[in-house]
DNA sequence: CTGTTAGCGCGTTCAC
DNA sequence: GTGAACGCGCTAACAG
């Protein structure tokens, strides 16, 4: 069955193709009769303008590239269906792209992007990615990009996250304010942005707090966290809290405490974490975190990208998303 | 910077913009001499053909589209790296679209599809869906579709998941082998199918073993799996063994095992689930599961997709993954 | 071996 | 108010 075109509908109402065209855009010189007739034409036959064509001629595929690291975290599938939701109800397409955290291949990815005329782009960066050089050929091409959660610094581009060192800060402020006195912090990988922010957030509360006593450990997977959670237990007798940057961390962190409390019935950590949410819930105990709520975050970069398609001049703006904390007793 | 075109080059080597085209696709007809230098003139100049212009010609816009229920699911984005990688290689386009596990948004999201004229689908069926009269018009336009993992039972399409009835089987040999008396198996929505049939495997081999006592639940989430739990763990007290049919429900059934073992501290339950692999290793203790590969499971997706869309008259066929036991002591 | 022509479906001057 | 004609970038049928 071949599609109805343009040219289908002109001839059943004996007009021109480009009277058609003009009368489904509300065109106002379109007399209110012939437009309805068309109106009812197209609708009847359900008329949909051909993308490709579309495309080809407005130059622009109403298609946003978004670019991952990975999407296996616990937050980045509520990230892509908050960012799906809001370009849904703007017709935009989506298109994901994977850089499995190698920097060749979010170099690669956004060539991709630019092959295919993408209106604009979405992207969180590998861990690997120290600069933005790759990113400079868009302005060539004048295709808008927003950066989301992983970022670097920089003033380029527009870039939406939650306030990595407010986090921190908070996720510290809360672990005192219960009373702790010696607290391990685990994180993620050193070269991310978000893991320096939300360590110097944290450290910035024990300006004031001289003697809490603190260790820090840096983790690559949740395999990583388990481990050093495991001999940090160990070394670190006296501690009374812990903190994870997290979902990823948490993972691991969690396992070490469960199978450290096997030999230490009593043993009683204060944990609090930054997560999606979804998790610390079925811990045991809950875990008390700072909620990084990925919808939203998606919902938010998507609207600020097309903000700068529709208007190409707009100056780069970043975004910090509002945090809540869930605390379990 | 406007973008390079086919015309272009054609100047620039002052020849016609078909020989241009023929060059760059190996055509046998140009000389050696005139392609060499029609390609050395594309590849210095970065030349990529316009996927529009491409795709209005040919009528394909190299684009599948992926209709899931949801992605906050545990193993869909192992599913959807898979499915990615698979297509990046074959330089299709993915184009994500969510049902929110609504029916309506499920057909809309098949409308959509036939409106961008991707060029196959998968789809992953919410559980709302019970019929496949909305696919019916795919034949239409000659759209070939490949079910993966939420299926229905049908004859009209291709479809990958792993063999779910098989699945069920396994499981609770494993635990029948381990020696337990009483089984509490814990599953997933009741309408959909891979419920049903995990159900039915694991139920199958329990007619060879009359002696052993089962108790079923059906859980619509990880809250619903917790409660369900704590309350069978309580009024089922000699219970020995524990069955999940997925991650979602094993999330919640492990939160009430924990809390359950807090009164109850010698409470050794044998406990089995089917999932993805990312969590069971961090659970205390870890849990023996049947690991569900969603990578692999989008790659052969995807790639009997390929196989359809390349050949159009090939029959449907239905793939059955393979599965491993992961087992902790 | 290579150029000319035509057209995919649509939007947009420029006429009338 | 409406139509004819052109072109977006590319490919393919037809010439030569």
């Amino acid at each position: 069955m071949r599609k109805i075109t343009i040219k289908d509908i002109a001839e059943m109402a004996s007009v021109s193709k480009s009277t058609v065209s003009r009368a489904l855009k509300n065109h106002p010189d379109i007399s209110p009769m012939v437009k309805d007739k068309i109106k009812q034409l197209a609708e009847s036959f359900h008329f949909v303008p051909n993308a490709a064509a579309v495309g080809l001629r407005q130059k622009s595929v109403k298609t946003i590239g978004l670019i991952l690291p990975g999407i296996h975290h616990f937050f980045v599938p509520a990230v892509i269906e908050g960012i799906s939701a809001t370009l849904k109800s703007k017709q935009y397409k989506l298109m994901i792209l994977i850089s499995d955290d190698e920097y060749e291949k979010e170099v690669q990815n956004i060539v991709t992007c630019i092959d295919s005329n993408v209106d604009g782009i979405l992207i969180s960066l590998t861990k690997m990615t120290s600069g933005l050089d790759h990113l400079d050929k868009l302005s060539d091409f004048q295709i808008p990009l927003v950066l989301l959660d992983k970022t670097i610094d920089q003033q380029k581009f527009s870039e939406v996250k939650i306030d990595d060192y407010q986090a921190g800060k908070e996720c510290c402020t809360f672990l005192i304010q219960e009373g702790v006195r010696e607290i391990i912090g685990f994180f993620g990988p050193e070269s991310l942005q978000i893991t320096k922010e939300r360590m110097l957030g944290f450290k910035s509360v024990l300006n004031n707090a001289p003697e809490i006593r603190t260790h820090y450990y840096y983790c690559d997977s949740s395999g990583d966290a388990r481990e050093k959670c495991l001999s940090a237990l160990r070394i670190h007798g006296e501690a009374d809290a812990v903190f994870a940057m997290s979902d990823e961390v948490l993972v691991g962190v969690n396992a070490a405490l469960q199978s450290f409390r096997r030999d230490n019935h009593d043993l009683s950590l204060k944990t609090v974490a930054i997560s999606e949410g979804y998790l610390p819930e079925f811990m045991f105990p809950p875990v008390s975190h700072l909620v990084h709520n990925g919808y939203e975050l998606g919902q938010s970069a998507a609207q600020l990208l097309l903000d700068h398609i529709v208007h190409p001049e707009k100056k780069p703006e970043k975004r910090f998303l509002l945090t809540n904390f869930s605390v379990y007793p």
